[in-house]
DNA sequence: CCCGAAAAGTTGTACCTACAACAATGCTGT
DNA sequence: ACAGCATTGTTGTAGGTACAACTTTTCGGG
């Protein structure tokens, strides 16, 4: 006969296996590594980011950004505006002036080299607290989702 | 003699590696797929995972929220204060009116028993696009992060 | 070519987040 | 008991994020 079942409650449940409880603290802690070790070059990994995607895959349009980045259009916008404004992205605009691709300029190039050391030190002592199993992990992950996209 | 190595750019480099990159796309990604799924009944999955925190715990000062959950004291001050004004957690106060702890009221905890459901599809969806082995490293990295805290 | 629908970008609004500066509380040694 | 210091919580400010509503652009079928 069937084993009675223990019926773990609501909280239970989603304290022990929700996903994005976990994936969101992980965003926090990681996130805030990267941003205290690079606050010295005034810029933001959410920035940082951004501008290495641009500078990866060439000239783009918003929206693949927000396809590849999981990002809502929206933001996207307001995120590239910030760069422009700052001279790190180059802009096409439309006629009426809307953001139909962006580039890296010489200077969005150039600080992304002068961030590196930065990010590396960032980027190891992440490794280091999430361990190399770990670390390896979250980047096969990362790279699963981004080559669906 | 060695074989003359390859200088990848910095761009190269972060792109290939960054972990924070890949942690971002994904609480991004996760994330909006339970809050969508959630929206319904009203509560963002920040909102669920805090309540969750606190029913499990029980009574508890903010600072552990923080140092638990990797939240900065600032913004675990106003998303209890949201969630204190909706009935849903209860405080104890100090004479100057800060929080000294708090707990998940009665309300709260149907609250929780009420997202289950959404939870649970939301919970189901992340399974799928993140695969079972992705899904359990998740859990992995997280548990250990959370126990290490 | 043109019309209508779909896709893409922007703006208003609101929530989540963090840092800095400040205020209140708690603790420790004497 | 209490003076000084460390911890804890709040508020000002600013960036990151998403949804809804709107505007502009693009694209296909007549």
């Amino acid at each position: 006969m069937p084993i009675a079942q223990r019926h773990p409650s609501a909280i239970e449940e989603i304290a022990n296996d929700c996903i994005a409880f976990r994936v969101r603290i992980l965003g926090r802690a990681v996130s805030a590594i990267y941003d205290q070790t690079m606050a010295n070059v005034g810029m933001s990994i959410s920035q940082v980011n951004i501008m290495v995607f641009v500078g990866k895959v060439g000239r783009v349009n918003p929206s693949l950004i927000g396809a590849k980045m999981a990002m809502e259009k929206s933001t996207v916008s307001r995120n590239l505006k910030g760069l422009i404004d700052d001279g790190l992205l180059e802009a096409e605009l439309s006629d009426g002036d809307r953001i139909k691709s962006v580039g890296l300029t010489e200077e969005g190039r150039r600080r992304v080299e002068t961030v590196l050391p930065d990010w590396r030190r960032a980027q190891s002592l992440v490794k280091k607290m999430l361990g190399p199993t770990g670390a390896g992990a979250m980047v096969d992950l990362g790279n699963q989702l981004l080559h669906k996209a």
